[in-house]
DNA sequence: ATGATTTATTTAACATGTTAACTTTAAACG
DNA sequence: CGTTTAAAGTTAACATGTTAAATAAATCAT
């Protein structure tokens, strides 16, 4: 009997919970990680650091809201993150003149050097886990991953009305 | 050109980090736990400690890194967790007679009965998520995700001899 | 047996996760 | 216009994540 065939007998105990799903995405997701922390570290980066220097390469100016949605991080701690990352001199942030709510981020030259200090081996990294796990099935899980996100955020329980 | 095509060719720039495979890992646990926590936190629970909850309502009599291993915490975390728990009157800890370094945990009475009030909801929310998401596919995803867990751990980059 | 080493757990220190409350500025509305 | 409401960020408070160090008890090796 499968995972979810448990799951769907109304009437069964409670699953093995250890192999449920989230408990599964848990462990990928710390099986991938693993690799990289140490090497983060070695580099004095945070991964969640390391996220927001990314967005930060990638879309220069920013502001706190679109870091935060492409960062997946939630507002109060990439608020924190965005104050550690400033104060150590690898971001630089600007007002917004049009909108005095709104603060923009940029990488300073010192956070352009560590985003490419630390780009090769985080490349370098993921084509070893892709190696490992096979491209094809890499591909496969994410296709799966996305559709599951998709799934899920559209059939929201209680949908915020 | 797929993802970890893109991953696999050595001289091109650096992917686009917010479609890589541990950012999907993150997003689709975070879109799993976003139906789960509102109900946990409804009964005075953080995901966490409702993950000890259930090892000790599988494994009564459990010590702290076999609860650490099946509830992916680390144990730093665990012991500030039944820290919490033990104040709160959910678990108990008794000194194991032949081991003088381990305790051992178990559910008080209040503890089963929060665990059997949970357990429901936690059900009702399983079952939807695998309905809305498919369980033919759920189960196709749980798979990959255990394969990629064994081959990464299986490879780690730095053995720790 | 006793000193060295390993194992189990906890503590410390700092960073982030999570929810709620608060502050400030824009936008909406009368 | 002035008032109200909504939006963007921050702060607060508590819980957990992460690494390193400390503590204590068991095991090993003379």
């Amino acid at each position: 009997m499968t995972v979810s065939a448990v799951a769907a007998e109304g009437a069964a105990p409670l699953r093995d919970f250890e192999h449920s799903l989230p408990m599964q995405l848990l462990r990928a997701r710390e099986a991938a990680m693993n690799r990289f922390r140490p090497m983060l570290r070695a580099h004095g980066l945070t991964e969640q650091q390391w996220r927001v220097i990314r967005v930060l390469a990638e879309y220069p100016m920013s502001d706190a809201g679109e870091i935060a949605r492409r960062s997946l991080l939630l507002s109060p701690s990439l608020s924190r993150i965005v104050q550690t990352l400033e104060r150590d001199g690898l971001i630089r942030r600007s007002s917004d003149a049009l909108d005095q709510r709104r603060a923009v981020f940029a990488l300073t030259s010192k956070g352009k050097r560590r985003y490419e200090a630390v780009g090769p081996h985080s490349e370098r990294l993921y084509a070893e886990m892709a190696e490992a796990f096979g491209a094809e099935r890499l591909d496969q899980l994410y296709e799966l991953l996305s559709e599951f996100s998709a799934t899920l955020f559209d059939s929201s329980p209680e949908p915020s009305i």
